[in-house]
DNA sequence: TAACCATGCAAACCA
DNA sequence: GGTTTGCATGGTTAT
């Protein structure tokens, strides 16, 4: 895993440094001209029909003149056949009653061949939509048509990299293999002029089918349009950007020639439609949230939905819309699957975040909040690339969670070409990266002293689309649990030895433990905080039905208190995915507190936990729920009895090991009471 | 010496 | 009368 994450690392360097050096390819982007589009007009289609085939004569006609080189750039994404859309009428300012224009410009930069970006490891892909969260929160004076003239007039390559600064600051670009192009448009690097011959050739074998391609994709384009003018407006389609060799790469990668066209453009399409449905849904839960002032009401509400399901290799493209097309046909169909009903993901159904490790098909669910907004789309295409790669900033997730993970990809393979349609480039330049993982960094600190505050208004409830515990990449605190009923157990305690030695680490150390992840039932599980643990003791398993918490761990890591009747809190634990309605309060106690786990004697009874056993706090980093575990320590019951009945609380070590603030002890009750 | 926390125990509550 | 709730006490550890 670290050789992968350092591969990911490396490869994220290397686009870094090629960016920085102003290896920019032709960015594609469109641009709008007028204020609306008037989709229902009558000649559109007709009008499409004769700029495109006038696009193409003209381009047979740069290509018999030997200006393929040179014109390169001005090709469109489709092979230089398809028009470029500002040309299409429909959309055209030229238009009398259309006055939008979508355009694919190009940037002044140097060749713009799959081959010559790929040699340069910065064939990136932009897809950047204006409804894209974070965007829109920036740029949300772009309805100004003045202002919005302004931006959508730049074409130039540092808009895309204000974006791409912008995304990864937010955490969700950094620095991860996916997000290396070339792994995600494999494209032969070996000889520049190979590839352009090679391209030649394609251009010269293609050419007979480019006038059926560009009608095909104009009628697709049309059709789209029809179907989603009351769904997507100019700025959606203004504001994509796309490197031209990343789509040539990528039409190539799906099949290549007309086929590979047609889908990429139904996935520009699909994703533009998407993400733009997401973005109104997000005002739509704006508007709910704003009427109710319950934070659980908010969370229930998941006022920003992402769900993703992402199937090596399989790509998706979801669409709500089941009257709308999808492309699916490069991909295997058996991973497509149905939206729900209400879910306006862009991506689709993922069930409840399931991961299944058989099938490298990891379902996941996540609610970024408005910070994170923007990748409310395209982070859930990018950054669920791996199963083991799922942690997205949110509140409970500290941005450099996310970013940690990426790294953590567990070396899954991303085959799925619309995935990195919507991939955002990492950032433009090493300075900006370093000034990121800066902020990151102390995002993370002061995330840390505020999530308990978080924690709060995300209540303590289970997200509903969340129900799996995972494992959490959190550096220094990472560690990797079982979530299996033992067979000792008709719950679902971890039952480990005393005398293992992953218990000899204490979980607040960093530590990448796994227990036992290639048995039968087990499997690992990730995003999961440590948050604490306490050693349980007789008062605590006794039918008081209430724990005592390790005070400076409780007030770290779990919601402030304000009145000590304290908050209802859902822990779920682990084993068994049962949701256990506790209730977390604190006593005064000399000038202090004393806090307590409440209602506690079912889960304590079910697990089957005595004193010596203990239990582990966690909280799920995507869904904000607290996770609990109880882990029962291996030890005979005669020799224990025999030992010391009743008596082991008063041991020292066992006490030192639950009033060890820091948590940095072993777990000295482990050790204490194994018999070895 | 202060803070933490295990637990004893009395008051409140309930059947 | 049993159970629950809430507080106080005192042992233990950290500073």
């Amino acid at each position: 895993m670290n050789s992968s994450m350092q591969l990911d690392r490396d490869a994220y360097e290397r686009e870094m440094e090629d960016e920085a050096n102003g290896r920019d390819d032709a960015i594609l982007t469109h641009e709008r001209v007028g204020s609306d589009l008037d989709y229902t007009n009558s000649n559109i289609g007709s009008d499409m029909m004769k700029m495109m085939l006038k696009e193409r004569e003209e381009s047979e006609e740069r290509r018999r003149k030997g200006m393929w080189v040179e014109d390169d750039n001005e090709r469109s994404i489709f092979y230089g056949d398809f028009p470029s859309l500002p040309e299409i009428p429909c959309l055209s300012s030229s238009s009398t009653s259309s006055s939008s224009m979508v355009k694919y410009s190009s940037s002044s930069s140097s060749s713009s061949t799959c081959s010559a970006s790929s040699s340069s490891t910065s064939s990136w892909t932009v897809v950047r939509a204006e409804n894209e969260d974070g965007v829109v929160e920036n740029h949300q004076n772009r309805e100004d048509p003045g202002i919005e003239t302004a931006i959508a007039a730049s074409d130039q390559p540092m808009e895309c990299m204000d974006v791409l600064e912008e995304l990864g600051g937010m955490d969700l670009l950094d620095s991860s293999g996916i997000w290396d192009p070339s792994s995600l448009f494999p494209c032969d690097t070996d000889d520049e002029e190979q590839q352009n011959h090679h391209h030649q050739e394609l251009e010269q074998k293609n050419q007979e089918q480019d006038q059926v391609l560009s009608e095909d994709l104009a009628m697709v384009f049309f059709e789209w349009l029809k179907s989603n003018k009351e769904s997507i407006s100019p700025e959606d389609l203004r504001s994509i950007k796309l490197k031209r060799s990343t789509i040539e790469c990528a039409a190539r990668r799906l099949g290549g020639g007309k086929e590979g066209m047609m889908q990429l453009l139904k996935l520009i399409l699909a994703w533009v439609q998407n993400n733009h449905l997401q973005k109104r849904r997000k005002r739509e839960e704006d508007m709910q949230s704003m009427t109710s002032s319950y934070p659980f009401h908010q969370q229930q509400q998941n006022p920003f939905p992402v769900q993703v399901s992402i199937s090596n290799p399989v790509f998706q493209t979801p669409n709500p819309d089941p009257n709308q097309w999808v492309s699916h046909s490069p991909f295997d169909p058996t991973f497509s699957q149905p939206p729900p009903p209400a879910s306006p993901s862009i991506m689709g159904y993922v069930g409840d975040g399931v991961f299944s490790p058989g099938n490298n098909h990891f379902h996941c669910s996540y609610s970024p909040p408005p910070d994170y907004q923007m990748f409310g789309s395209s982070s859930s295409w990018s950054t669920h690339l791996s199963p083991y790669n799922t942690t997205f900033p949110n509140t409970s997730s500290p941005p450099f969670l996310g970013f940690a993970n990426k790294y953590n990809s567990g070396g899954v393979q991303v085959h799925g070409v619309g995935e990195s349609l919507v991939k955002m480039a990492p950032s433009a330049t090493k300075e900006a990266r370093k000034k990121r993982m800066a902020r990151q960094r102390r995002i993370y600190y002061h995330h840390r002293h505020q999530n308990h505050h978080q924690h709060q208004h995300h209540h303590l409830s289970a997200n509903p689309n969340c129900t799996n515990a995972t494992q959490q990449a959190e550096p220094g605190n990472w560690v990797m649990w079982s979530s299996a009923p033992t067979p000792s157990s008709s719950s679902s305690p971890t039952l480990i030895s005393p005398d293992a030695p992953s218990l000899r680490t204490d979980p607040m150390q960093p530590q990448q433990r796994q227990f036992s992840s290639g048995r039968q039932g087990w499997k690992p599980e990730k995003n999961l905080r440590f948050l604490l643990q306490k050693v349980l003791k007789q008062s605590d398993v006794g039918n008081l039905g209430r724990i005592v918490l390790p005070k400076k761990e409780a007030e770290t890591h779990l919601p402030e208190l304000e009145a000590r009747d304290g908050i209802p809190i859902a822990m779920e634990d682990i084993g068994t995915s049962r949701v256990w309605n506790m209730r977390y309060r604190f006593w005064p106690n000399n000038k202090s507190r004393m806090y307590l786990l409440e209602n506690t004697a079912d889960f304590v009874r079910s697990n089957g936990l005595q004193e010596g056993d203990f239990i582990v706090l966690y909280s799920d980093t995507k869904c904000g729920k607290y996770m609990i575990r109880g882990v029962k320590v291996r030890k005979p019951e005669s020799k224990q009895e025999i030992r010391n009945p009743g008596k082991m609380q008063r041991n020292p070590s066992i006490a030192s090991s639950s009033s060890n603030a820091d948590g940095n002890s072993s777990s000295p009750s482990i050790l204490q009471t194994s018999p070895a």
